[in-house]
DNA sequence: CCATTTTATATTGATATCAATTCTTTTAGT
DNA sequence: ACTAAAAGAATTGATATCAATATAAAATGG
C-alpha cells in the first residue's frame, strides 16, 4: 500500500539524457582535462586550477579579487578558499587594498613567478601534445564554444530581476 | 643567496595562456553551466551531478560502480562520496552484489525515481533554454567536440604503458 | 587447495566548489 | 556628519574531487 507510484522514466530517456546534456559533458571533459594537466603539472607542484588562478596574477598590477573570480567563472568565495594554500607556500601574497580597505589585491611573489615559469613549459607541452590529439580545428572551434558558454552566464544579467538577492530561496531541503 | 631569480613571465604570455588553454576553458563552462543547472534543479532537490548521477541508474539492471564512475568520467572514489548523501535521502541503494561480493551494485528506489521524475521537466526546460540561447549548432557540435576530449583520455590506454600504477609518482611536494 | 596477484570498493586527507551568513568599509541620501 | 544601503571578503557547512592507501574478495598459478 506504500504506493510511491514509481514514475518509471524510460530508459530511452536516460539515453537522451546521457548523449545530449551539455552540462554532463562538460563536466565530464573538465574532469578529464584537469586530470591530464593535474598529472602533468605534478612535478612543478601545480594543480591546473592553481597553474590558471597564478597566471591569471601575473599582470603589470595586482588585481583585486572580484575580478579574477570573475574571469576564472568562480564564486568569490572558492578563489578565497583557492588562495590559501599558495598562500601557504609564498607564491602568492594578498594585501588590503589602501585605495579600499575593503579590498585586497593580489599579486605573484618571486617564488610564485618562479614556480609558474617552471611549469610553463610543461603546459606549453602538455597543450600542444593535446591539440595535435584533437582532430584539425577541433581546438580552435571548442575554445569559441566554450566561451560562448561561460560567457553567456556571466555579467549579463537578464533585466527584469535587476539586482536580485546573492540567490534565490533556500537551500536544496530534499526533504 | 636567496637568488628566485624572478623569472619575470611577459604579460603577453598570460594573454596567450588565458585564451587558449581548453583546460581553463572547460572549468569555467564547466562551473557556469553547473550554476545554471544547479539553480534550476534546486527546488526538485538535486545537484547537477546527482541529476546525472540518478539518471546513469535508471537502467533495466543495477550497474556496478566501476563503469558508472567511467560513464561519468570521474574517480572512483568520487562515486562513493557522491552516493552517501543520495543514499541518506533514500534516493539511492547500494547493495553488495551477489554474484561477486566485492562488487556494489546501484538501484533508484522509488523515491529516486519518483524525485528523478520531478527533475525531468527542469532539465528539459533548462537545457532547451540553453540551446535556444546558443548560436545555431553550437550545441551539437560543443556536445561532439566535448565526447572527443573526455573520450580522448578514457578507456584507451595507449600501448607501451599497459597496466601502469594508478598514478606515476608522489603527489606534489611542493617546492 | 594454497599463495600470489588482481580487482572492486572504501577510507583518509587535502583541495575545490558554492550557498548562506557575517563583518567591515565605502557610498548614498538626507 | 549620520544613517541606511551597498560592496568586498571571510567564515561556516555541505558536497565534489582526487591521490594515496587499505581491505576484502575473486582469479590465477602452482
Amino acid at each position: 500500500m506504500a504506493m510511491s507510484n514509481s514514475v518509471e522514466i524510460p530508459f530511452s530517456t536516460t539515453l537522451l539524457v546521457r548523449d545530449t546534456c551539455l552540462c554532463l559533458h562538460a563536466q565530464r571533459a573538465a574532469r578529464a582535462l584537469a586530470r591530464l594537466f593535474d598529472d602533468a603539472l605534478r612535478p612543478a607542484g601545480l594543480t591546473n586550477g592553481q597553474f590558471s588562478l597564478m597566471m591569471s596574477l601575473n599582470r603589470p598590477e595586482p588585481p583585486p579579487m572580484g575580478p579574477v573570480a570573475a574571469l576564472l567563472a568562480m564564486d568569490q568565495t572558492t578563489l578565497t578558499a583557492a588562495l590559501k594554500p599558495l598562500q601557504r607556500k609564498g607564491w602568492v601574497s594578498v594585501m588590503e587594498n589602501p585605495k579600499d580597505r575593503r579590498g585586497r589585491l593580489l599579486a605573484l611573489t618571486g617564488e610564485g613567478k618562479a614556480a609558474l615559469g617552471r611549469a610553463l613549459p610543461i603546459w606549453k607541452d602538455t597543450h600542444a601534445a593535446l591539440d595535435k590529439k584533437l582532430p584539425d580545428g577541433s581546438s580552435a572551434r571548442l575554445r569559441q564554444d566554450l566561451q560562448k558558454v561561460s560567457g553567456m552566464m556571466d555579467g549579463t544579467p537578464k533585466p527584469a530581476e535587476a539586482s536580485r538577492p546573492r540567490r534565490q530561496s533556500g537551500r536544496a531541503t530534499g526533504d
